[in-house]
DNA sequence: CTGTTAGCGCTTTCAA
DNA sequence: TTGAAAGCGCTAACAG
């Protein structure tokens, strides 16, 4: 009775607690606890044990994850952290987050969203939430540009696994596309086709490792194939299609000669095929062009894009397996590096020289 | 030293706690939290509250918010809940959340994934996980579907929020588009043009309040122009462009007339125009169309659809808004249903009998 | 087989 | 002005 004088004006039906169970099925309190978690050593008669569990069944009862949580040091919490980006939630973050759930979901883990705040992106989710594990969305590539707190995980040898950017070597586990090999193929596709002057539009190469990746794709798929490489052809852009097409339309003013593109990324590709038009060129006729990934598949495109499609699904399961088998595991698992392989969609961009 | 030898392989750098701050700053714990929680009543000398401070800020301190969570009840986090889908993440779910995220975040609650679960979709994160409030994305409309649950929390005037269907009447508060108004205003755009015949293939009616009060919006534009309703051009889907065509396929082989379609949503819409013209009918010219929502904008289409475009965003942080207010308020607020204005999008899918 | 006990890390009276 | 102590609900030895 007194314990519910606390003064609120909200009369909440109580939620059951361990206790109320106890004293339903008149045994003591942490009798319910050895019967509900199924603890291995004591064997209690299934008498009681059928009492306990009809106790908890009557009364909703449900152990509390905070109190759990306190004394086991376990949250059951996976934090998901979005770096630097001003909206957390972007559509291939769908994708990722879904594979993730997958995995995490069964085993009764939840998803915490991080912070998204470019201050501290690690601190709360780590000291303060105490999540299991955390799961790093396209963390920033330079290790100056990974705070304090990251290296402080790391050092403590706490479970994360980075998406779509890779941390400074050997550090935590990382999941992506084979960016390196994806951008390799769609060169080779174009130089397949008999060109030479292949032009590349970047992605934030500085700031992240898929685009850094991507570029030495194509600069390998160059070289393996005897054709120097000009810098006249890269044009390094950050993955939006508005800045793709700007970059284009400069190289074009200045004058420089190229009979295909690779572009980082599908809306790279989209606004580089908008402006060839636009300046009356033809795609494939007069310029061929490969990307990765594709343009947004529900609406129709009046061309096929070359392609090398992520499986950013698979990729986020991936990552989930993984930071589960290192939240699982008691020894310090060595870093992985893991790279989930994509799908190569042909279309009628290309064109032979 | 005693209390660091559990068996662990892992030798992490201990995340410091209060009694440490304590211990470097020379005072006892609870003078810790006074100064650091800016505690009204006691006044500690700035010279200590300075030390502890410091000390805090050496060992990078931040309050464990699983024991606070256990001590003040709150845990500052906020569940959200996809019902009835295998996926809990789509396209629309990722604008909602920045919305819901932009309010929560800066008052430093968190977010929580929920069940994802059709068999107890919301237990886990009300009596588990002991969140402060719910989100609730596009439940169930029909009573019967509302499973216990959610009786109980609203027996218990837990803090609630729906998006995109409401609940039953009364109860917890509903953020969405007025989906009633919009129907009916894209409704009359096809009146205004002189349109009589006026199919609608609706959303999933019976399970879903949007679909139902597009329907009713649809209705009630007719009524009010005179025009009977004529219930073979009513045609029941489910807001997926495949059934929608489906349907009208179905509709045009029975002979049923008509000169335009209100779709219940853009995929629906998109679907439509595909099929009309395989059947070498032109859009607008042989049908017009209106509908909801806008397709996927950041592809070129060779129509534009005059359509209503809601405001996820706006809805995701206006339901962030009412739900952070009734988590806040002490008195059980009344059930408030909020709808957030949206946009007509003119185009040219319709054109005039 | 079951109950008692000692915390997990914190907030919050209440004393000193 | 500060510290001591109780307790949030639970787990996990350890007794009995």
């Amino acid at each position: 009775m007194a314990e519910q004088d606390k003064p609120s004006k909200r009369v909440q039906p109580r939620i059951a607690r361990r206790k109320d169970v106890a004293e339903l099925a008149q045994v003591s309190p942490s009798t319910v606890s050895l019967v509900l978690n199924n603890t291995p050593g004591p064997r209690i008669p299934d008498a009681t044990r059928q009492r306990i569990i009809d106790a908890a069944n009557q009364l909703g009862y449900q152990p509390n994850a905070v109190a759990r949580a306190l004394v086991t040091g376990k949250t059951m919490t996976i934090g998901v952290v979005f770096h630097y980006i001003g909206n957390p939630f972007y559509d291939t973050a769908s994708s990722w987050l879904n594979g993730a759930w997958s995995v995490f979901h069964p085993h009764e883990y939840r998803i915490l969203l991080g912070e998204g705040d470019e201050e501290k992106p690690l601190a709360g989710l780590y000291r303060q939430r105490g999540v299991d594990g955390m799961l790093m969305l396209v963390p920033p590539t330079s290790p100056e540009d990974q705070d304090k707190e990251l290296q402080f995980m790391i050092e403590a040898d706490f479970p994360c696994c980075a998406i779509g950017a890779r941390l400074k070597a050997d550090i935590g586990d990382y999941v992506d596309t084979d960016n390196f090999g994806a951008a390799k193929m769609m060169t080779e596709k174009l130089i397949q086709a008999g060109h030479k002057r292949i032009m590349h539009i970047t992605g934030p190469h500085l700031f992240n490792s898929s685009a850094m990746d991507r570029l030495n794709g194509y600069k390998q798929a160059l070289k393996e194939n005897g054709i120097e490489i000009d810098e006249s052809l890269i044009r390094y852009g950050n993955y939006t299609g508005t800045m793709g097409e700007d970059l284009l339309n400069e190289a074009m003013d200045e004058g420089v000669k190229f009979t295909a593109i690779f572009a980082a990324n599908a809306s790279t590709a989209h606004f580089a095929i908008k402006l060839l038009r636009k300046r009356g060129l033809d795609v494939p006729k007069d310029v061929s062009i490969t990307a990765i990934d594709r343009p947004y598949q529900n609406e129709p495109l009046d061309y096929e894009l070359v392609t090398y499609q992520q499986d950013t699904y698979g990729i986020g399961k991936k990552a989930g397996e993984l930071l589960l088998e290192r939240i699982m595991s008691d020894e310090v698992l060595p870093s992985r590096n893991c790279y989930v392989e994509g799908t190569f969609i042909d279309g009628n961009t290309i064109h032979p020289v």
